[in-house]
DNA sequence: GCAAAAATCAATCATTTTCACTCAAAATAA
DNA sequence: TTATTTTGAGTGAAAATGATTGATTTTTGC
């Protein structure tokens, strides 16, 4: 059994139960207690569980990114040259659509605040947008917890009644052959048509994105432009030819 | 059962029923006395409780959660009581709509978690329904900054999706002549549909709210049973031809 | 009221469980 | 192949537990 499959099991069972033992998950995944330890430890170390002695328990936090806390300091300073540079492309009169995601909140305070309306399926963005006095429309549909967006049938349903001069989103990886993929199906599958919506799209991402390959295919390179912080000299060639890249340098 | 568990259990015990005895506690968590009392002193010196010959009782100053001392005003205790009596109207299976609002809102930790769908328009809603883990579907449309309610022709639309057995709500106004109002003529759409989207309609109003009128009419009396606290006994004749009203007292 | 009986208590101790840490083997990547 | 990462076993330390003891408190019977 896989990390990542580890990790998401032990969070699963945490939020269904609310605490689990470490044993349980020893019998549960066939591995080691060494093996554990090092996931709770890991776990706790990016905010999404308590370690309590005998197991872990879940944590009641509030309505925020957990990978936010878990990112260093300097991945947010990146995250947020990236967003800034991505929000002072939207001119006053746009109407833009904003994926959910950390890096696109970081966008918000960045915007023209006047004459320009807001489409997001993120949670996190709303309160942000609100005090900004963002006239916003919310996408309807199912409320997933653990990236605080709205997915599903129903908010693809939600997304077609609007078009969008320009739209934001973040990716889980950037390939030159299998374009931009999510870990999420149903994820992918809003990202893939707020782009078909929009005039122009933006892909927000920092460095590590490149070269990865998540299992939900969003859409080709060459369908949205890149904003990124780095670029090393072989990705430019393998990837430059394919779709507009701007490199924001700090 | 994990240190933390059984802690939890004790107070939530203590929350319900004022006192517990060690023994009750020993058969319950299947330990040994000796660490049910070695509990009770930890949460005493945390000051979650005192002990007691025998067991240990609720403290009834303030602080002994987050909770506690958030609930100050009467006006809180009051709405708690009435969302508290309507959340236990709510049956496992069933798919409900919750309006936006701040007493509707205090209905959501008492709600039955398991099999249950919720649908609602209201954003301050969200975190807490995530947070137990409950399917939660959200209205798309205009977000409204002043209410954190979704309103607006999208969410008219987005509304019509669904079906429900029960639905809930706020209003400003019950009036025997005008019935149900509420001042923003969007909100009061998005109430009415919801209303005859619903097998059972449930007004929640403190008793305030009674031979007031607002602005805009949601519906008739008699399309919505009213949870309310307190009812005098002019009011009971005026109101009580037209619909059903259950009083929670204290 | 008073003393014996019963229940509850705090304190201690041996045992068990869980912990963090280290190191070497295995798996994976370069 | 050589590096790097991930894993599992072993270690002594720390924490939690359950049983026992004798002291203290409450209840009972008269």
């Amino acid at each position: 059994m896989l990390t990542p499959e580890r990790h998401k099991l032990i969070l699963q069972l945490l939020k269904e139960k609310g605490v689990v033992k470490i044993q349980d998950l020893v019998d549960l995944t066939e591995t080691s207690e060494s093996t554990i330890r090092r996931d709770l430890t890991q776990l706790e170390e990016g905010k999404y569980l308590k370690r309590i002695h005998g197991g872990a328990a879940r944590l009641k936090g509030k309505l925020q990114e957990p990978s936010m806390s878990e990112k260093s300091s300097k991945n947010l300073q990146q995250k947020r040259q990236i967003a800034h540079y991505a929000a002072n492309l939207v001119e006053e009169g746009d109407s833009i659509y904003l994926d959910a995601g950390s890096t696109v909140t970081e966008m918000i305070p960045f915007l023209p605040a006047k004459e320009i309306v807001v489409v997001t399926n993120g949670l996190m963005h709303i309160q942000a947008l609100l005090e900004r006095n963002i006239k916003t429309f919310l996408i309807g549909g199912f409320a997933k917890e653990q990236t605080k967006a709205i997915i599903g049938r129903g908010a693809l349903a939600s997304l077609e009644n609007y078009r969008f001069d320009k739209c934001f989103m973040g990716v889980n990886g950037i390939h030159p052959q299998f374009g931009f993929t999510t870990p999420d199906q149903d994820e992918a599958m809003i990202k893939q048509m707020a782009i078909s919506l929009s005039r122009e799209a933006f892909v927000l991402a920092d460095d590590t994105k490149f070269s990865e390959i998540a299992f939900a295919k969003i859409a080709e390179l060459h369908t949205a432009a890149i904003i990124t912080n780095e670029l090393n000299e072989d990705q430019r060639e393998s990837y430059s030819s394919k779709t507009t890249i701007k490199v924001v340098t700090a």
